[in-house]
DNA sequence: CGGGAGCTTGAGGAGGATCAAATCATGTGG
DNA sequence: CCACATGATTTGATCCTCCTCAAGCTCCCG
């Protein structure tokens, strides 16, 4: 029984002056000669559905950037099921806590094709009077999501979990969005993948969201907002 | 109809030079002189049950150190209904958004008697670069608070839930703790009032926790662990 | 073609929600 | 000091959601 490892691949070394999403991130205050400081490597990597970027009590050297896709932290439970307690998506940061604590404290995997930048946590103490600013907001950004999670995917009937799932997985603006597997799905939502399965297709049959190929689909805002917010 | 508001009792100003708990705070770090720079009034409160700190939407001018007692921080549903997403005890910092967003993002509201002191933004932004790792690790603090209660206190059973809380009130070497009312733990747990009162009663009955004055209760730390964890 | 993993669907039962009422604690005004 | 109103807690009865266990299904890969 072979393990089938799901890896990173690698794309290459940034120049992140040039960065497309450089408002976005950590290091959107540094100006032209802060980059200079910059003297270890910062990778580019591209992850396929499932790839860790890394696991619970490893040590903690790397912070990433989420430039794209959709990442899960899962930890577990006294009686060793896993829960997914919060996601990331673009501009987010993963491993924050390389900064203060030795560890990473979740398993952060791949739920959707993504890409990242890594980060040496060296780069990240060196430049950290400049970052300052940045590293508040993205800590920010961590706790926020992380109440997201708990307020509107941990709260009501599966069937609102679902639906608010759906109206978190793109901005209001896009009809089209990628769901993951039902297994996250339940370990997302606090349900098991039975229900997680029975209720997205209880929506596809309300015509809430619409199938357009296997996990793309189609929503419709509207009745998923009142679906939300049903007594 | 009188409105009978639950207020904070001024206690007087800090020196914050001889807090007991130093090493817990937000100043951890700091010298004797680097108190000269803070020239703003930080005051020391004590707050009865019931008690806000703040309210979302509020200007955020201040930030909050816990020196004792238990607070939590709710928000609002798409259906009306609110959600606690988070519990703050001693060391804890109430309102740190303060130093990265206009208003606040929570009711903060004590659940038992508590004291806090309360520092200006302006104080924590003067002393920034001094501050700059613990407020780190406060941030930190924060995320992980709130995926403790995501992972504890959101999943499983109601009855699996409560012993959680029961086991997070105090730290593992004291038997006894405070509880508080069962309204605000159905929404920290997730469930409804009356399956709240419900599921301590059961704890009681089956002599997982002994209640010896109102909302005082002692624990057997052996009996809820086996609770916590049960398929 | 066969095997396996993930997804779907079904039947049955347990746990929790809902609605309703009784009890208890608190504070208010007479 | 007592009667009463108010709100929180407890308890009960019923219903419905979701979990559990089990079986088929689809798709992908060897």
């Amino acid at each position: 029984m072979r393990d089938h490892e799901i890896e990173a691949a690698w794309q290459g070394l940034v120049s992140c002056e040039q960065c497309q999403i450089r408002d976005l991130v950590l290091f959107a205050d540094l100006a032209g000669d802060d980059f200079g400081v910059i003297h270890l490597p910062i990778e580019d990597l591209w992850l396929p559905p499932g790839a860790p970027l890394y696991q619970p009590g490893q040590v903690a050297s790397h912070i990433y950037t989420v430039r794209e896709g959709l990442f899960k932290l899962e930890q577990y439970l006294p009686d060793g099921n896993r829960r997914i307690v919060s996601l990331l998506g673009q501009g987010d940061v993963a491993g924050l806590e390389a900064t203060v604590a030795p560890v990473y404290e979740h398993a952060a995997v791949a739920l959707q094709p993504a890409k990242v930048c890594r980060i040496p946590k060296d780069v990240v103490a060196r430049l950290s009077p400049k970052l300052h600013r940045q590293l508040m907001k993205k800590w920010h950004d961590a706790v926020q999501r992380s109440h997201e999670c708990t307020r509107e995917l941990s709260t009501g009937s599966a069937r609102q979990r679902v639906a608010r799932l759906f109206g978190l997985l793109a901005p209001a603006s896009v009809r089209r969005c990628r769901l993951f597997g039902r297994e996250d799905l339940g370990a997302l939502l606090g349900i098991t993948t039975e229900t997680a399965s029975r209720t997205v297709a209880d929506l596809k049959r309300g015509g809430a969201v619409t199938e357009i190929a296997p996990n793309i689909f189609e929503r419709d805002p509207a009745a998923l907002e009142l679906i939300a917010a049903e007594g």
